[in-house]
DNA sequence: CTTAATAATTTCCTTCGTCAAGTATTGATT
DNA sequence: AATCAATACTTGACGAAGGAAATTATTAAG
């Protein structure tokens, strides 16, 4: 696993694992954190430190009684390698460098003409070698690449199944981008990756349920359970889109009725207003400001848009019961408008002391999105 | 652990737990399954049969090939050693005395003529002796006793935060039922302690996701993620009786409105019967028969009921996928009314790959509850 | 009666992490 | 200044757990 594909003691990756996601932090207090005896972890992180991927701090200020030995913690040193993550979308190609510390050190994009599989293969490679090639030197750091893509993805063997937005069926992603980039390719669907980099450096850090809810075209959520991701045996999993929300609401393209992203979905909510102004030619944005400026109409569709995904939510809740939930809006703003809504809508639906779990709600950066891929490349180099 | 306290090797769990839910199966097969070398499953297997939980059975006929040494399958010695399952209600006490395999032995119940701590424990000590001291001595080779209970539990302290039916708050019913029954016990939540059992005796074996769905007064379910039980973080989980059906649906008692419980539950479906048919004293027996005798009225009032639980479910396989769901009526065979609607609803909802999740649907015998909290106090003897 | 195939066991060895003892570094107390 | 107590870390001996490979056991097929 490290640096060049030797085996590794249980107690190395966890100590990497930890240092990697709690920063700076003591032998000592790493023992306790991970029930080892400070001896496993002074062992631990010596071939660590000897790799270059830990250093020790300096001894910090004291707390507590104040006698004793200061500690001298330990902490990653970020630029020890670098990791590229791609996010692929139908139009384009979004791509990062990254530190250890999935901290964005570059970044750059490319516009897809087509969405077979050769040409964006090529215009990936192009997108590494861009990124890898530009100031800064990466390309001696850097071994490792994450790929995020929508649709079903076997993890494990780093192909995509199906992905119905660039209409791919088994397509052996990890090893076709492998070939043409020379590096170690990781694949990971989108909304996976995205939770995962909220995990290991996000709102995710030393809880062990949590769940990332995206609101944009779909509404998808990555849901992290007993410290693990939520894979779904039939390969669903997280669509609180497609939870039911008015039985007598418009149709989804799913087949059903009323679903969450049928009432919430961007596409939903452009329809809406479109039908309730009567203007055909209205754009997402256009509605945005409409809401903004008072349109009472269309603001009433972001705030029935807000009710379904808040009550979306309150399913997640009640059924896994996360420690925090994180709502990202892909993207801008213009989820503002619904916030309150779904924090309305969600307490009403809540059950108990599920009411109390923690919402945040937030913008999402596209450039996120390559980040949460280069997150998975990241993981899997540490090897979980 | 075994016997009686000392700790033991990872692989004699895992080894022992291989067995007694995968039956009678050879040491080579068990190091195939466990991903073991066959040498550690002999050397775990060893200690397990000298304690006399193993035992090897005569080779069987063979399979495949023809050549080569027959196998010995290890298969459990159900009649070891036996566990006490209670499920409290707020009425009464309904005992089992299961084996190691929960399969059950002797039961009985007993009324309860009030719901206070101290009143619920000496009944339960009673129930035990009657069960114990009953035809069979169980009693000298019964070490432990499992208690289920619904509401919010901390199987790890064995304590009951909080039970609204019976409006206990902090009560330490492990600590208490252990001095008076004299047996090492455990306390689970009673949904979760069904689960458990499906998980390790039912249609949960072999699959890691699963999940039961519970209907009657309530409706529950159970989750099983990852080989792993969802506890939620806030206390609640699986909630899924407060899932919203139809926002213009009657109010539900958590505060919200139009949740499947408010819908599907034996109360509701009560109400909605009277109401529908003007007649106030109909009691839900009533209800089936006139569903039964084609009462359309009725009949609707079902079938809205089933279609309301399809959609609870197939909000449980659009988020966390499961491999199968069971779903199982309190008692009686009365749901096979709605069972359809359950059915089509979940189809017509269910996303994608989800709709292939498979359903069953039965009839849940009331012993089953405390059969369940046997499975609780066999899984801690083991070890999980 | 060999040979091939499969199952189980045995022996020896490596690995990993603990234990207990010792070293390091500080503030407080005398 | 010397000592002590407290905390952090390191070291080396040890033991438990599981693996590899050789060995034994048991069968069917030729």
């Amino acid at each position: 696993m490290f640096p060049y594909g030797e085996a590794v003691a249980p107690a190395v990756t966890s100590v990497f694992t930890a240092v990697l996601t709690e920063g700076p932090i003591s032998r000592v207090a790493l023992a306790r954190r991970l029930d080892l005896s400070s001896a496993a972890v002074t062992k631990a992180a010596r071939p660590l430190i000897e790799m270059g991927y830990l250093e020790e701090l300096a001894a910090t200020e004291r707390t507590g009684p104040g006698a004793g030995r200061p500690a001298s913690p330990l902490a990653i040193r970020a630029d020890r390698e670098f990791f590229v993550g791609v996010k692929i979308t139908r139009d384009e190609l979004i791509g990062v460098v990254c530190d250890l510390r999935a901290g964005v050190r570059a970044s750059a994009h490319r516009r897809l003409a087509a969405t077979d599989v050769d040409h964006v293969l090529t215009e990936l490679g192009e997108l590494v070698d861009d990124l890898l090639d530009g100031p800064g030197d990466y390309r001696s750091r850097t071994r490792r690449l994450g790929v995020a893509i929508s649709g079903d993805v076997d993890h494990s063997t780093a192909q995509v199944r199906y992905s119905p937005f660039l209409r791919w069926r088994d397509v052996p992603l990890g090893e076709r981008a492998g070939k043409i980039t020379g590096l170690t390719t990781s694949v990971e669907n989108d909304v996976k990756a995205l939770t995962t980099a909220e995990q290991w450096f996000g709102e995710g850090v030393g809880v062990d349920s949590f769940a990332l809810v995206t609101v944009g075209a779909g509404i998808g959520c990555g849901l992290i359970v007993n410290g693990r991701l939520v894979s779904g045996s039939h390969g669903v999993a997280g669509e609180i889109g497609h939870i039911g929300f008015d039985i007598d609401g418009p149709e989804c393209h799913c087949g059903s009725r009323g679903c969450v992203e049928a009432v919430a979905g961007a596409d939903a909510i452009v329809r809406q207003a479109r039908e309730g102004t009567g203007r055909p030619e209205l754009t997402f944005e256009d509605a945005v400001a409409l809401a903004r400026s008072g349109d009472a109409t269309v603001g009433a569709v972001f705030a029935r848009a807000g009710t379904a995904i808040g009550a979306g939510i309150a399913a997640v809740a009640n059924l896994v019961g996360p420690a925090r939930i994180v709502v990202s809006g892909e993207g801008l703003s213009a989820y503002d408008l619904f916030e309150p809504h779904i924090r309305a809508s969600f307490q009403r639906q809540a059950f108990g002391a599920a009411a109390d779990c923690p919402l945040s709600i937030r913008a999402l950066p596209f450039e996120q999105w390559a980040r949460g891929a280069a997150t998975v490349s990241i993981k899997d180099l540490v090897g979980s």
